[in-house]
DNA sequence: TTAGTTTATCGGCAATATACGATCTTTAAA
DNA sequence: TTTAAAGATCGTATATTGCCGATAAACTAA
């Protein structure tokens, strides 16, 4: 599939806007990744008592969280603790505020 | 604030990032997003010529568009012309400011 | 070694997304 | 009326998501 679009070549910055985007096109990721911002820092699977899923759908969900890059996590024997990948996460908070703003830096003003 | 509770029961503000955040999921929707954003306001379909891909392919792109509230249409006879939504716009930038910043308004401290 | 705990991965299925060409639909112009 | 143009929509093929239960893998503790 796609043909075409493999000669349109995306600016950097779409890319990785559009597959942070992906990373948070579902609610659950959403919460999670709420749920790992407000910790201080690192979590763990008590994901699976926060969010009524089954376990193995929470697992995946947090693959593809990883694969976007938004989070990381260390492998603590049995357990595995995520956290948020803090210069990931400066990274999207730029370009979604570039993305939307447009504004002078803080605070767009156009209408 | 709710806990748990059923098994789709999400936040308000998580269903709207998460379903702007699928418009964002796709780098052609973020090329054409820009486009629009670009122009003072309207444009239209001269999007077929700048993006390489089928006339029905894009359009069903700019349906997914209006679908998230991004965008909107004013249907000018023999064409329409598409533009920002600006109030959706405003809304999606505090939205995502507020997700990836929590700082203090305008630039946030913690590391 | 065996058993238990935590997490990842597999297999399967239904639903959605992506892309295309073909075909409407609408409206203006010939 | 016929024709042309701009877009939307339809039909269809394939890819990707999302969910689950079952099972594998990694490690600890007994």
């Amino acid at each position: 599939m796609q043909r075409t679009l493999n000669s349109l070549d995306y600016a950097a910055d779409e890319e990785i806007i559009s597959s942070i985007a992906k990373a948070l096109a579902h609610p659950v990721r959403v919460r999670i990744l709420k749920l790992l911002d407000g910790e201080t820092c690192c979590f763990t699977g008590e994901l699976t008592e926060l969010i009524p899923m089954a376990q193995s759908t929470i697992s995946q969900h947090l693959k593809a969280l990883l694969e976007s890059g938004l989070i990381q996590g260390e492998i603590n024997p049995p357990k595995v603790k995520y956290c948020i990948n803090r210069e990931r996460w400066r990274k999207a908070e730029a370009l979604f505020g570039a993305f939307f703003g447009e504004g002078s830096g803080c605070g767009k003003f156009n209408e």
